[in-house]
DNA sequence: CCGGCGCGGTTAAACGTTTTTCTCCACGGG
DNA sequence: CCCGTGGAGAAAAACGTTTAACCGCGCCGG
């Protein structure tokens, strides 16, 4: 590998000079500017990274901790943050912390470790990682916000209000919740939105909690058993929403025949199902792109309090859903 | 951060003598190697990874470089990589080349821009990109081996036999081939398993050529509605017998009862599709875990040869096939 | 008694950059 | 004529490690 002394040499000039040039700092020439530029292309000089690194305390390389990436909900955002952060020359390391809080722990030491410039973050739990106090470095927050926090996300309660108004608008009145953890903002979230849209025409037959990975509980499955006359079951995501239509499937209960099911986040699954899910659809690859701009701004010192962006949703409508 | 020279003051010794006790270097007394590390605990020392990586040569953090993955293939067997990954203290760092050449060029540019000390690599193509060579690390080939790397993936010839074995089974003589692209190996040997197990018993009724990803060809669809009296059809992975039971279904003729469709991989869509796809499951898990510990092997300097390890697999019996 | 050797450590160089400080020189104003 | 100024570049220090070279000392064999 070239290096910067090399062409100094070939250049006959000192290294602090070709640096300079490299850097497109003043002080030099224009005809040596010229040269070293040249010779820099003739020789396929590359930085040394871990030299920089060393020198400014910068990596170019940004950490992103996901808590599932067999979770269909987190490829796209991935891939739509690899391929963002590349073109802004930044390498992405990659968590998946299972799920686990200390998978998570684990992963943000290692990426403090490696003094990556900054992480996108898309939190399991409530808790703050203690990794997170030494690692100090710009963090934003992904899909799942928290006060405090930078944070790009969608719009929560506008899905909610749309699944309210287009359930009235099918003739269903009477529904259930599948709602997510309560302590996640991002599930909270859609259900107000949804509950709190029409609170006197649209009745919550019942309620229960289950978690973003969508297995169900035994008491979400009992509930689901007996439904107690709802028509319409609103589910947290896409994945409590599949598990439940498979689920009720196996015990003959039809959808969206006997009962309606509506999902959240149109993650690839939703659409290869039976019924195909109607649901609600993030701008998946618009919320990592934001996310790693987002994140440039504030590594490159920018103060600017641009706290939270968040978009706008849209809902799909498939077959999921009765008109009654 | 605390540094080694912190250490060195603290414990009233030379840096030199705390960087052997913290590479368990010899020539170093008990008592002043339990100061020292008494010391880098209390102080909560942190190796200077850029630093290290600098003198060493070692970045301790390896690229994993993928396709697409939005495929529902790809997933897994990122997350087994970087679980793994992490249990040795490696970082990953994640490239997805969204199936360009150039974006598989460019990653690879900056991941040994990096200095990553290796890298687990799905090839998108049959090219070699000019950045491996400039790279002089170690690489292993995962699922899609090429001659003259090191790799590891499933049976595919072990798989295409289970298939046409099952095929037999189930009363299927007259069979058509959506096969995978013939310059990936991986594809080649699928088909090759499939059709050399029982040349006489079995007839190829067509065959047609269609991308990993699924999408299928102005050709395949031709094809698809003819069907030539083909009473299963074998299609190259999942993705593509998934297109193709949608694509049917949307033509009225329905899987297993007009025709049956096997799939390969067993991703988790095959699962949740319907009828649920019966296919070929490869030990996903085990194979991202294998690559890296190869990988590390490699690293390490062994030059033992252990070129490639192949994984058995096994068929999935679900509903896309009808006896007949 | 002397030379060599292993033990337990120290000193210093090195890795590839960036950055601060320094030098040299030409030029313009007073 | 002298001094200050600023432009162009060089020298050197620094970042946090690792490692090669060195050193003093006690011990053992000859």
């Amino acid at each position: 590998m070239a290096t910067i002394k090399d062409l100094a040499a070939k250049v006959g000039v000192s290294v602090a000079t070709v640096s300079n040039v490299l850097n497109d700092k003043p002080n030099v020439g224009a005809t040596v500017r010229q040269k070293v530029l040249r010779a820099a292309k003739q020789l396929g000089y590359r930085p040394h990274r871990a030299a920089q690194a060393m020198r400014k305390g910068r990596t170019r390389a940004i950490g992103l901790v996901l808590p599932d990436l067999t979770n269909p909900f987190f490829p796209q955002l991935a891939q739509a943050v690899e391929n963002t952060a590349r073109t802004l020359g930044l390498l992405v390391c990659l968590i998946d912390s299972q799920g686990g809080a200390e998978g998570e722990s684990d992963g943000l030491t290692l990426l403090s470790q490696h003094g990556v410039d900054g992480v996108i973050w898309c939190p399991v739990g409530a808790h703050l990682p203690s990794p997170l106090r030494t690692l100090d470095r710009p963090v934003v927050l992904i899909d799942r916000p928290r006060p405090g926090f930078a944070a790009v996300h969608s719009n929560y309660l506008m899905g909610g209000e749309l699944l309210a108004r287009y359930a009235l608008g099918q003739g269903h009145t009477r529904v259930g919740l599948l709602s997510g953890p309560s302590d996640l903002e991002s599930a909270q979230q859609r259900r107000n939105g949804f509950v709190r849209a029409y609170p006197k025409r649209l009745e919550i037959a019942w309620e229960v909690r289950v978690g973003f990975d969508g297995v169900l509980s035994r008491e979400a499955k009992d509930t689901l058993l007996r439904r107690r006359r709802a028509t319409l079951i609103v589910a947290g995501n896409d994945l409590i929403a599949i598990n439940a239509i498979h689920f009720l499937a196996g015990h003959n209960v039809n959808v969206p025949n006997d009962v309606s099911v509506t999902g959240f986040d149109d993650i690839s699954w939703a659409r290869i199902v039976s019924p195909r899910l109607t649901t609600i659809a993030q701008p998946l690859a618009a919320i990592g792109t934001r996310a790693v701009q987002l994140l440039q701004e504030r590594m490159s010192g920018s103060t600017i309090p641009s706290r939270a962006t968040v978009f706008d949703v849209a809902l799909v409508e498939r077959g999921s859903v009765k008109n009654i």
